[in-house]
RNA sequence: GCCCGGAUGGCGGAAUUGGUAGACGCGCCAGACUCAAAAUCUGGUAUCUUCACGGAUGUGCAGGUUCGAUUCCUGUUCCGGGCACCA
């Protein structure tokens, strides 16, 4: 019987559907079962283009292992899910008028379909989608835990607000400021409700707090930074302008240091680590106050404390609050000019051009904490009011941009470093002994550092401060499609729907709070969520003295995201994020696949949400993804055909130099390797129906260029066509054959060929020349087995560290060895089917069957190899001579080291290979070589 | 600018701990089968040199350590990714 994919493939998902092969049960709890695993992919966005051959690579890769560990007896969790709320579908239902829940519905749809005939071996059954009600339902829950908590930096623990409250109650925030003025109890007792909310919202880890947001009056749509370029929008070049609205944050501040330390615990790869702990961004340095003319101290933030004595100006940001004090009237002209400049830039603007040098000088001047010398204060861009303390004292002799900066005023250096210091540039490094710095003159950095924050603090100047690059968190998103926050304002007042119990409609109070119906997505009033438009849902309520209005903005795609890796464990449950017993059973998830681009973003939240839920005892461990594996980009093949100018005539590739031509792109599709379809062309589009064509020997030749996958560069292989083709065992083999998945490497449609044939090949094993299936009970040769064991010793040592292209590779050496033997004995083969399943599951199951067994293959225990077959009576040894290989010797394994030295001087060749020049040493490494130094 | 990763035949890649560089596949060349093609099968295929046996060179480049280096060290070039007036 031929090898038709069709037909088996069609057999194979029926039969795992039917039987429910891929349904993954809860054990009880207690119950004596099977070790768990936890196997992930990072769920896609739905977009409306589908998948196309990139986006496999990382679920063929989990999916290969989630079936391996299923077959070496362990219970896999492997889920799947839809990144599902976001902008992209609310941008195309402005542009289109459709509703994004209709359109992510039907994108869902088409991913669900091309995912099935992959042959992912998901439980469809715990599918989540982040806007589905029952799923962001517990989005907001966990956000009301958030909103209910308070960060105990004393424990280094996430603790309730409750408890918070008892406290202030009792003796008022002492020990527990974070960042707010002590109070005593009696303070705290005094204040209203509305101040007691206030000064709770300043430890809350969900808070609110004003901030400024890109409004585009033209587009009607608050704008994120990246949408603003130069200062107008991305879309359409209209003007924009900072808006202040009040938004929802996360306190991420709080977890920094954890975040920081506890990646040492995680198998992350060095680079993702990296990426985070940049990201995160922690400087130890101090915090120096210093004295003004106008006696409102400033107070710096340095790294460098040691290099006070060559502090020769401070710079304050521009939204300083003191700017407006310390402007003197002759500067406040400029000033104002220079204000008005920085508001028009954007921080990415601000942090971007770095060779511009700007600023403007206040008028004032600072005392200098320990000289008394005054220094003027200037205000300067590249001071931001958002890191720090929004001031720096600049030693323009020991750091860059201070150097340029006082270059570029004119503003005179103090030299700290001698010699070392040229006058033309600064000197950053850290090596030198410091010079005319008074008490720290004749000290390196590192030394000066400590003694200089120790005289800091003795004279009460300030103290030493870690500070991090880390930001909270915005929460807040003035759009339509995410989830809605459970917040209601009493009286302008924020309140969870659970605190206003009793005060509303119980259907007002409850989760989910349903994101409402509309028509129009444009924004509100102001710059507010398109949700501000319905005034029937936001008012919930009025009695006359008390306003009720509910929340407008929503929350961003990083909210659904954070969690749902907990939602699969348990994902029907309607009284928990997942049952206690659920989360106990499949703990922190084993594996997790994706790719580079969620470096920071989403796996820091999620490792944010998660040690927030485990201080508040929700979860039994306090980093969601234990081991990450990060695919590699596959990248496009471009074609180009060659236009000879001002004509309709393309000329092949190898003769397009002797023209003037324009190349052009041309759809991979209609192209075979390198040669074009003609008739195709000119059907593709009408303005090629007469295209004119100069071909090499009849074959019109196209160029090629490896780039990024994309519709524009007409490079786009979609997984359906292949799957068509070559049939899906075929293109999960290809995928992973290409290279190692970390890798990043270009797809070639061409050489799928060599997979195809390899699984005909493996197919045609079990059929005799009749084409009848046939195996053959007589026991196997020692070659057969060792074939075997050599093969499954190879495939579960590759897996295991996820070098699926050399598992091909051996399988492939496997399948041509057996025929060359013309095995088909069942000892062997009958192995081979089971493992070779977690890589051709359709394949391997009609196999299975065919064979008589009952059951799935998914459930065929992994075969194990024997060394017994694999022990070696003889071993070709490599002869070299100083290292250079000359020759061959096959010799006996045991043999021992004097009997070698004895057969190899012994060689007829010796004297030839040694040139004249006597045997200095033999080097025998048992087991790999023989090396001759003359 | 800083941080991380990489560079191996015409192409994708292999070499897991310092021990026969180029496994496996694509492509290409030759042959078998065929009226022919497709499919399939067999053999060859790093470079230079030699009629051949063989010899020399060779893992971006320049050095070093070692009996021996794709692998370790130093410097350097190029490519990819991330971060970027972060005080």
């Amino acid at each position: 019987m031929e090898y038709n994919f069709k037909e088996i493939e069609g057999r194979s998902s029926l039969y795992w559907e039917n039987h429910e092969v891929y349904a993954v049960h809860n054990p009880q709890p207690g119950a004596d079962t099977k070790p768990k695993c936890y196997i992930l992919d990072m769920f896609p966005y739905p977009s409306g283009s589908g998948l196309h051959v990139g986006h496999p690579v990382g679920y063929i890769a989990s999916d290969i292992y989630a079936r391996y560990k299923r077959q070496r007896g362990y219970n896999v969790l492997h889920p799947m899910g839809f990144d599902a709320f976001g902008l992209p579908a609310e941008q195309y239902a402005l542009e289109h008028g459709l509703h994004p829940a209709n359109t992510t519905k039907q994108n869902i749809a088409r991913y669900k379909e091309q995912l099935y005939q992959i042959g992912f071996c998901y439980d469809w059954n715990r599918e989540v989608r982040t806007s589905d009600p029952q799923y962001y339902q517990w989005t907001q829950w966990i956000f009301l835990q958030l909103f209910n908590s308070w960060y105990d930096r004393k424990q280094d623990k996430t603790r309730p607000i409750a408890e918070l409250e008892a406290i202030l109650e009792a003796q008022g925030n002492a020990g527990y400021e974070n960042e707010m003025p002590t109070i005593d109890a009696a303070t705290w007792r005094s204040y209203s409700e509305k101040e007691k909310r206030a000064f709770l919202m300043e430890y809350r880890i969900a808070f609110s707090a004003y901030s400024e947001v890109w409004w585009c009056e033209a587009l009607g749509t608050v704008l994120a930074n990246d949408e603003v370029i130069n200062g107008v929008s991305e879309r359409g070049g209209h003007p924009v302008e900072k808006k202040k609205l009040k938004q929802w944050f996360l306190r991420i501040t709080e977890y920094a240091n954890r975040l920081l330390n506890d990646l040492d615990t995680l198998e992350w790869s060095d680079a993702m680590k990296e990426m985070q702990r940049n990201w995160i961004g922690k400087s130890k340095g101090a915090l120096v106050t210093f004295n003004t003319e106008i006696n409102k101290p400033i107070e710096v933030f340095t790294t460098r404390p040691d290099t006070i004595f060559g502090a020769d100006f401070l710079v304050i940001a521009p939204e300083h609050p003191l700017v407006a004090d310390l402007t003197t009237a002759a500067q406040q002209e400029a000033i104002d000019a220079y204000l008005k400049y920085t508001k028009s830039r954007s921080e990415r603007d601000r942090l971007s051009q770095v060779k511009v040098v700007t600023g403007c000088f206040t008028g004032s001047y600072a005392i200098h904490p320990f000289t008394g010398a005054p220094l003027p204060i200037w205000i300067a861009e590249y001071v931001l009011m958002g890191y720090g303390t929004g001031a720096i004292m600049a030693v323009p002799a020991g750091d860059e941009r201070d150097h340029a900066f006082a270059t570029h005023f004119n503003i005179p250096i103090t030299n700290i470093f001698g010699e070392l210091y040229t006058g033309s540039e600064a000197y950053t490094q850290k090596n030198a002994i410091l010079t005319n710095s008074s008490f720290l003159t004749g000290l390196t950095a590192n030394e000066a550092i400590l003694v200089a924050i120790d005289e800091i603090e003795k004279r009460g100047l300030g103290s030493p401060k870690t500070q991090f690059r880390l930001r909270n968190a915005g929460l807040s998103r003035q759009r339509y499609w995410g989830e809605p926050f459970p917040i209601i304002y009493k009286n302008d007042i924020a309140y969870t729907v659970y605190e206003l119990e009793g005060q509303l409609d119980k259907e007002v109070l409850q989760l989910p709070v349903q994101l409402p119906y509309v028509e129009r997505y444009a924004a509100g009033p102001g710059g507010a969520s398109p949700l501000a438009n319905i005034r029937e849902w936001v008012e919930v309520g009025s009695n006359g003295t008390d306003t009720y209005l509910r929340e407008t903005d929503t929350m961003p795609g990083y909210a659904g995201s954070s969690w749902y890796f907990l939602r699969y464990m348990d994902p029907h449950n309607n009284n928990a994020i997942a049952s206690a017993d659920a989360i106990n059973y499949w703990q922190q998830v084993d594996l997790y696949v994706g790719g580079t681009e969620h470096a920071v973003g989403h796996l820091l939240y999620a490792r944010m949400w998660t040690k927030a839920l485990y201080d508040l005892g929700y979860l039994p461990f306090h980093e969601p993804f234990k081991k990450l594996l990060n695919q590699g980009m596959i990248q496009g093949s471009s074609r180009y055909v060659y236009r000879v100018k001002n004509t309709n005539t393309y000329v092949s590739f190898g003769l397009k130099d002797s023209y003037e031509t324009t190349p052009l792109h041309v759809d991979v599709n209609i192209v075979n390797g390198l040669i074009l379809d003609t008739n195709a062309f000119k059907a593709s589009r009408p303005d090629y129906a007469n295209a004119e064509f100069i071909t090499e020997d009849g074959e019109y030749i196209c160029g090629a260029e490896i780039e990024k996958m994309s519709k524009s560069m007409y490079n786009v292989v979609n997984p359906d066509a292949i799957v068509a083709r070559y049939g899906a065992d075929t293109f999960r083999m290809y995928e992973m054959f290409l290279g190692p998945v970390e890798a990043s490497k270009p797809w070639d449609t061409n050489g799928i060929e060599g997979v195809f044939r390899f699984v005909k090949k493996f197919w045609r094993l079990f059929f005799n020349e009749e084409g009848i299936f046939y195996l053959s009970a007589d026991q196997p040769t020692s070659d057969e087995l060792k074939i075997l064991h050599k093969t499954i010793k190879k495939l579960r040592e590759d897996i295991e560290r996820f070098a699926y292209n050399t598992c091909i590779s051996q399988m492939m050496i496997t399948v041509n060895e057996l025929g060359a033997l013309r095995c088909n004995k069942r000892t062997i083969l009958e192995p081979l089917v089971a493992a070779i399943s977690p890589f051709a599951p359709f394949m391997a199951e009609e196999l299975w069957h065919l064979m008589g067994n009952e059951g799935s293959v998914t459930f065929a225990p992994y075969p194990e190899h024997d060394e017994q077959y694999l022990v070696e009576s003889t071993k070709r040894y490599p002869i070299a001579i100083n290292g250079k290989t000359k020759s061959e010797i096959e010799l006996a394994i045991d043999i021992s080291e004097d009997e070698l030295k004895a057969m190899v001087t012994a060689l007829p060749q010796m004297e030839q290979w040694l040139g004249g020049k006597a045997l200095k040493k033999l080097i025998f490494v048992k087991g790999k070589m023989i090396n001759i130094v003359a």
